[in-house]
DNA sequence: GTCTATAATTTGATAGAC
DNA sequence: GTCTATCAAATTATAGAC
């Protein structure tokens, strides 16, 4: 992977966390790192592969955040996830980008569409294991949930803390 | 309030909810009840003024559905606003149409994100209310961001069973 | 209230030179 | 790997007739 793609990438992602799919086009990123339209065809084929590598290479990074400690607890899961998606909160404000495409998934190319799903079912079976016991799926579930719609709740409020409100019940 | 506008803000909250607010033109609306989208013009000025309107008649249902019942308990009021939010979601699998502009409102009009606000404002301040007690405002952010991350869910699995693992939880 | 016609812009994408 | 040039399509919106 060459630096001009991963430049690309980057303002993808950010674009996308902060307005969706819809909020970026081939020409806003081109500009922005001093290139013209045609040539970021060169490094992803179409809008939707672009979007697609941008959300694999989210969920690598965000998977290798939440990797497994020794000898946690059901809780010190729950707060490595939670650390994780705070993370990115603080760091700028948008949310995680899965929250963001999950909500407008019904209108996504079915190879984007995927990789929300393939996030999310990972998510919660990676969850679910470190979590144990018999409800251990829907407290996952409750958990991705009330992340994901806390950082949308932080997102309409401007404010982290109606994140911090969400979060705070799960402990 | 006339026929063709009800029916084009119809149509307009369903393509919203499944894609969001960029899933939708006013040709496609036009095409779909049998008219021009110059003639849309003349019930919305704008699509700005239009998913406004859309919002605001979808806040005024939904606050008219959760209307406070005499002697209810906190668990009650809970379950009000769960009942009201999964009732979209099994009529036709889409999810509320403020998770949705939420997730993508950095990217929205004014007058559109507004109406986000105070929806969300309108929903913790009531829940607040009816829940009482010390934490009721942080409880009532974790209700309405579980509920909403259980719609996305929902959405993105393509199965409502994702909503009740969310939530159960809740109660 | 709906139409035709059209403007002005943006978008995703391609061909081919350098 | 980036460029120029361009295309076809879609989008929001307006003017003015009926």
């Amino acid at each position: 992977m060459n630096d001009t793609a991963e430049r690309l990438m980057d303002l993808a992602e950010s674009h996308m966390r902060i307005a969706g799919y819809g909020g970026f086009s081939f020409r806003d990123l081109a500009a922005e790192i001093g290139i013209k339209s045609a040539s970021v065809h060169h490094h992803f084929p179409t809008k939707a592969a672009m979007a697609a590598a941008v959300a694999r290479r989210y969920a690598d990074r965000f998977f290798a955040k939440v990797a497994r400690r020794p000898d946690e607890t059901a809780d010190d899961a729950i707060a490595v996830y939670r650390s994780a998606f705070k993370a990115a909160l603080d760091r700028d404000g948008t949310m995680c980008l899965f929250g963001v495409l999950g909500a407008e998934s019904g209108g996504l190319s079915p190879e984007v569409a995927n990789e929300i799903l393939l996030f999310f079912r990972r998510c919660i079976e990676d969850l679910s294991q470190r979590i144990g016991g018999p409800d251990a799926e829907a407290r996952a579930f409750q958990v991705v949930a009330t992340l994901e719609g806390g950082m949308m709740l932080a997102r309409a409020y401007q404010d982290t803390a109606a994140f911090e409100h969400a979060a705070a019940g799960l402990l």
